[in-house]
DNA sequence: TAGTTTATTCACTATTGTTGAATAAATGAG
DNA sequence: CTCATTTATTCAACAATAGTGAATAAACTA
């Protein structure tokens, strides 16, 4: 098959609150969403460091924002999803609901 | 943080080709069934690994097969999913849904 | 320049994934 | 019985992903 493993859950996740987000996601953003919608708490370092992983894989690419922050503070990197990360996921929903499809015991849920 | 982690993608992988196959799941039909399903190819080892721990969890059984086999060969170690691993694998789907759902960019494919 | 704030990076450990090779257990031939 | 063959599982070692708390960085303010 296609030489790549699919994404960790953790980067799935991300790429997900990226999607989310659109413009305003950074680290704490990003992981501020991942709980809301996920319920599961994350360290903010395993956030990064999946961001980092992604972004070598070049699902993500990221840029410095302003310095100017209003009162206090590092400048935020920004993140947000590359076509490539976009289109992995949409195949890696593919490749779940492909999954999914016909197991019998799994109907019968909301979705 | 709640106390456990997502399935990982290879234990999900292999919880559902258990679903699908029924009675007859041993490593070799195991591995064929999520050869075929996600076009992935696994080493027999990869997945024996993943069952060992899925195991352990206690989201799967296994029992030794009939030492019985037509011609030759070690008996089989048959396995199947808990009714927790069945519980597992519906919450981490509905967990997927809900991440899933909202996101526009991933609209408009075929489910 | 020191203190405070916000954010990112680091160092380290644990869990999961991966593979090829080794081992085990059964059968049948000779 | 013993050896080759077959089918299947287990092992050992390594790679990738996940997860955390502490350290560092960069900005602002007094």
């Amino acid at each position: 098959m296609s030489d790549h493993t699919y994404l960790g859950g953790l980067e799935l996740t991300v790429m997900l609150a990226l999607l989310r987000l659109g413009e305003d996601a950074y680290g704490v953003p990003i992981s501020r969403e991942i709980e809301r919608q996920s319920g599961r708490e994350v360290a903010l370092g395993s956030v990064y460091a999946a961001l980092e992983r992604l972004q070598e894989k070049g699902l993500v690419s990221s840029h410095q924002g302003e310095p100017t922050a209003a009162r206090g503070g590092r400048a935020k990197r920004y993140f947000r999803a590359t076509s490539r990360g976009l289109r992995e996921v949409r195949e890696m929903r593919q490749a779940l609901m492909k999954l999914w499809r016909g197991v019998r015991k799994l109907r019968g849920e909301a979705t």
